[in-house]
Order: structure tokens, then sequence, then C-alpha cells
DNA sequence: GGGGGAAGACTGACCAGTCAGTCTCAAGGG
DNA sequence: CCCTTGAGACTGACTGGTCAGTCTTCCCCC
């Protein structure tokens, strides 16, 4: 809308602004979890002011969902790329853990807000939780579900397969958060994928990648 | 302690005011979480009064910490049991999971206070939440370090592994809890068990068990 | 009649959200 | 050119509701 004014008109500081008070919710959330978060520590933190945080969103929930729904979406295309670019169930779950576990390490903030402090309570919160789960899991599933086609593993329950792995990722990415552990976090891309490829049904062959 | 006054005395009266509280506290964050729910609605549930309440528990906080710890006190203990009962790899990640699966089907509040709504911030509930992992990563590290030792399965980051195990069954049964997904739940038992199993490198062969 | 246990009205801090107003800048008019 | 107007962006004091925790009172058993 309205790119005509770009010049040096308005456009610009409005994204300018909304973008930092993004930026300092993601910092506070992280932080303090949701609910101890309080906006006025959004609105010092960001340095603007409480007017301007409603000008732009309705609520504190919806300045949590903005967060994650921007961060979703792209975890979400990262992920779709990365999985599109391999071939083979080894290099798709390669790709897989290193996109996850790169991009959470690389916004540690907002992979604390996202697999820790997520308020559990709500109707909104708790759906768009399980939503994003379910498109995650319906990447995992679909390469699993390949594999079993092609007689690369075993038949089995993809769908149970996917959750568990979502659940192994997401539990190690919050050890690491929550006690530092391992450091660098990189350290357990091999073993994990190693650890979820074999329990699938595919024997780790030392020189199987690429 | 001073279980010299049972006979008909105050002790009983005690207990079981304390303990309609701790019951009603429990559906209530079940339902809620922690930060929605209010003192008013346990004293409600509850059937007592606020007054009741302060008289047992210092704070709301410490209502759901002792929630918390009375039910892991008594996971641990039946997890303890359970494996030591058992011989053998295959039939301790037998107990493992049935016994865990088991319990958080028949106490789905505390589950889902447990695995979905324990609240993220603030560092007594985190503290907490970190240690009983903690707890049970030692129960399974060990009986995989057993097994490493055994030559059963492969040398490998028995620590991980724990975590990994943990998470996938989190998962699973976080899944059930809000989705109602499988019904019943134990369906997973005999999959998962194959999944985790097969994870360390134990091919599953069909009779392995007893 | 004394004391432990329970009731529930009450207090005060806290905080999400509002609103009346200010500031900036662009456009139109004289 | 300068002045007015108006609209959009932003400010921060304020409000109204909420809720954890307290306090007084009462009851019941000894």
């Amino acid at each position: 809308m309205a790119t005509a004014i770009d010049r040096v008109g308005r456009l610009p500081q409005r994204e300018e602004t909304r973008r930092k008070i993004l930026a300092s919710a993601a910092q506070v959330f992280s932080e303090k979890g949701f609910y101890r978060s309080v906006v006025d520590d959004i609105v010092k933190a960001s340095g603007t002011s409480k007017g301007a945080v409603y000008f732009y969103f309705d609520s504190k929930e919806q300045i949590f969902m903005s967060l994650v729904e921007e961060y979703a979406a792209t975890v979400a295309q990262e992920l779709q790329i990365a999985v599109q670019r391999s071939r083979g169930l080894v290099a798709q779950v390669e790709a897989t853990v290193a996109t996850l576990v790169r991009n959470f390490q690389a916004h540690r903030e907002l992979a604390k807000i996202v697999l820790v402090d997520w308020p559990a309570a709500g109707a909104d919160f708790q759906g768009k939780r399980i939503a994003l789960k379910a498109m995650l899991v319906e990447v995992l599933r679909g390469y699993l579900d390949r594999a079993v086609q092609d007689g690369k593993i075993p038949a089995q329950d993809t769908e149970m397969a996917a959750y568990v792995w979502i659940g192994a990722v997401g539990e190690i990415v919050a050890r690491w958060l929550s006690t530092g552990k391992p450091n660098p976090l990189e350290e357990v891309l091999a073993p994990l994928t190693r650890l979820l490829l074999s329990s699938v049904g595919l024997a780790a062959s030392p020189a199987a990648a690429r």
C-alpha cells in the first residue's frame, strides 16, 4: 500500500518503529516469559511509548502472536528450501536438523519463546502452537513416507515418528537454552542426525551421506 | 510426621482439607495454566476458603510447586521400581515407556501441568524443572551406559540419547493431551518403544523381549 | 473458655489498555 | 515564499479492573 510516498516519507518510519517494538518484545518475553513481562518493559526497552505500542498492536497477546508468526514463517520457508534442495532421506534429515539447530542458535531469544516460554493457556496460544507443530510434522512425514515407499526404511507409523523427532530436537535445543550445554550447540548435529535416522530403521553406514 | 494424633483427631481433618485444595488446584491449573488461574478458582473448586488455602500454603506459587513435587516423587518412585525389576535394555525401556505413558494417562491433569503448562519464566519454576528432568535423564542414562558396557549397543552419547527419549515421550504425550490422539494413548507403547530402542542401535528382533 | 482451623470481606499493588493532546510534515492557498 | 490546515505518528498520565495475600471474626472440639 502507498509505496509512492516512500522517498523520505512515512512508511520507512512506520516500519522502523514497529520493528523496534517487536525486537524489544522478543528480548523481554524471552527473558521473563509472557505473563511476567509487562507492556511497559517493552515500551522502555524499545525506547518508544505505550501509545506507539498500542498504535501498532491491539494487545500484548497480539504482539506475542506476531512475533511467533513472523518467526515461524521464516523458519518454515528455510526448512522447505533446505529439504527441497536435498535428495534422499539421509540428506533431508541432515538438512532439517541442521536448519532447525542453526536457526535456533542464531535466534536464541525467539527459540526460547517458541520452545520454552510459550504460554500454555488460552485457546489462541494453544491453537497456534498445535498448528505450527502440525506444519512441521507434515514436512517430516512427507519425506518419511517417501522413504517408506522407496523401500529405504520399513513401513511404520510415520506421523508418530515425526512427532518423536520434533520432540527430540526440541528437547535438545531446550536443554541448550536453559543449561548452555553443549557448547556450541552444533556439536549435536552429527549424533542427533544419526540417532533420528537409526530410529526409523536406517542403519548409519559411515559414508552414507551426500 | 506426628502420626501420634491420628486416631480420630486433627491430622485426618487437616490432611483432608489440604488434599482437597491440591486436587482442585491440579484441576484448575491444568485447565487454565498457572497465570490465568486465580486463587479464588481453587477456593471455589475445593469448597474451602481463602483462609484455608493460605493456612496450608504460603503462596499460589507454592501450591503449584507442591503439586509438581509430590507428583514427580511418585512418578520417580514408580519408575525406579519398574526399571529395577527389569533385566536387560529391552525390558527396561519397555518398563520405562509403559510406566510413564500409563502414569500420564492416569493423571491427565498433572501430566498437562508438567508437560504443557509448566510456566517457563521465573527462576524457581525453571530450576525445579531442570532438576526433575535431570533426575529422569540419570535413570535412562544409567541403563543405556550399562547396555553400552555390555556391548548390547554401540558406544555413543548416552546423555544426549536420554534427552532425546524424554523429548520424544513428552511430545507424544503432549500431542495426546492437546489433540486426543491416539486414543487410547497406549497404542503408542509398542511402536514408541521400538523407535526408541532402534534409535540407540538395537535392531528390533521380533521376539527379543522377556 | 481456649485454641486450632476455617470463613470471606477487604486492601493495596499492579498493569493492560485508553485518551486527550503534541509534534512533524506535506499540501494547498494566498 | 510563508502561513494555515489537517492527517498521521507518537506521547505519557490516567483509569478501572483484577487478584494475591491479609485480617478480623466465627465456629467447633476439647
